[in-house]
DNA sequence: GAAGAAACCTGCACGC
DNA sequence: TGCGTGCAGGTTTCTT
């Protein structure tokens, strides 16, 4: 399940192995992983494009095009990007291909069908359904203490929805959102509006250390995520909390227990996250 | 407007 | 062995 580490080196991957190269057409096999277009008109718009650079934003991938056209694609859960052969057969998941210029098609792979591509002129492309409300990238310069304590004491909605919102934080996902929560002592059902300013600022350095680290290690790999090169991560082997649930907590030695905060399934330490009312 | 719930999807684990 | 059920989860859309 890719969070915004897991994007992060896909884009990374993808910019080494597609970057510079020309698109020669496309093949969608499933029409709704194009949003908001039809597959022909896709396929039309990107054909003799250059990709010219990729970017990222949270958990959104951005390909840029040659005419000022660019491609916001979101993995959701299992989305995937790799590079075969030119005439390789597409497996049963793969939904998408671009046909590439240099003897290598593009595929995107995506056993769930939760991902979504949008085709859009590049200077809208912050007005994309998704990054038209996104909030900061959790940086050091960008994720500022002042930013968080002033969005989390209007809301009492509960930890874990808030900071799944991407709105309030771009990038988290489930499990780095358990793991922050725990390295901070903070009960995944406490209300936003009353975690004191002491415990946001250990908050705000966990998320950004932890995501950093991450992006280091390649990311998570919990179900099928692997990068463009078809490796997985390995921060799976730092988690301390995600999937470990009636394992004793690496602080107090209390089993872990598992909720459901949000219609997320949450893992955390009842001894040292203490829930606030 | 805010918050919660349902829907989108498929593979897998589990129980019978 | 085979079938039915529940679960996993990011985002959008619908409901309260």
């Amino acid at each position: 399940m890719p969070e915004l580490p897991e994007v992060e080196t896909v884009r990374r991957g993808l910019e080494r192995l597609v970057v510079g190269k020309d698109i020669i057409s496309t093949e969608v096999r499933w029409d709704r992983i194009i949003s908001g277009m039809d597959p022909e008109l896709f396929n039309k718009a990107l054909s003799g494009k250059k990709i010219e650079s990729i970017g990222r934003r949270g958990k959104y991938l951005i390909f840029n095009f040659s005419d000022d056209l660019s491609m916001v694609s979101h993995l959701r859960m299992e989305g995937a990007y790799y590079t075969a052969p030119a005439g390789t057969e597409p497996g049963k998941h793969d939904l998408v291909t671009f046909h590439l210029n240099d003897g290598v098609d593009l595929f995107y792979r995506d056993t769930r069908k939760f991902g979504r591509m949008v085709l859009t002129d590049s200077d809208k492309v912050m007005q994309v359904n998704g990054l038209a409300s996104i909030g900061p990238e959790p940086t050091e310069s960008s994720l500022t203490l002042e930013y968080m304590l002033d969005e989390f004491k209007h809301s009492r909605m509960r930890l874990k929805p808030f900071l799944l919102d991407q709105k309030h934080i771009a990038g988290l996902g489930n499990i780095y959102v358990d793991e922050t929560l725990w390295q901070s002592k903070l009960h995944p059902k406490t209300p936003a509006n009353l975690v004191t300013p002491e415990e946001m600022a250990i908050l705000r350095e966990n998320i950004i250390t932890e995501l950093a680290y991450a992006t280091e290690h390649h990311g998570t790999t919990v179900h099928s995520f692997t990068n463009a090169f078809g490796e997985a991560g390995s921060f799976q082997n730092e988690l301390k909390v995600y999937g470990r649930v009636g394992q004793p907590c690496l602080r107090c030695g209390t089993p872990l227990e598992k909720i459901k905060v949000a219609q997320r399934g949450t893992t955390f330490c009842p001894h040292c996250q203490v829930e606030k009312h």
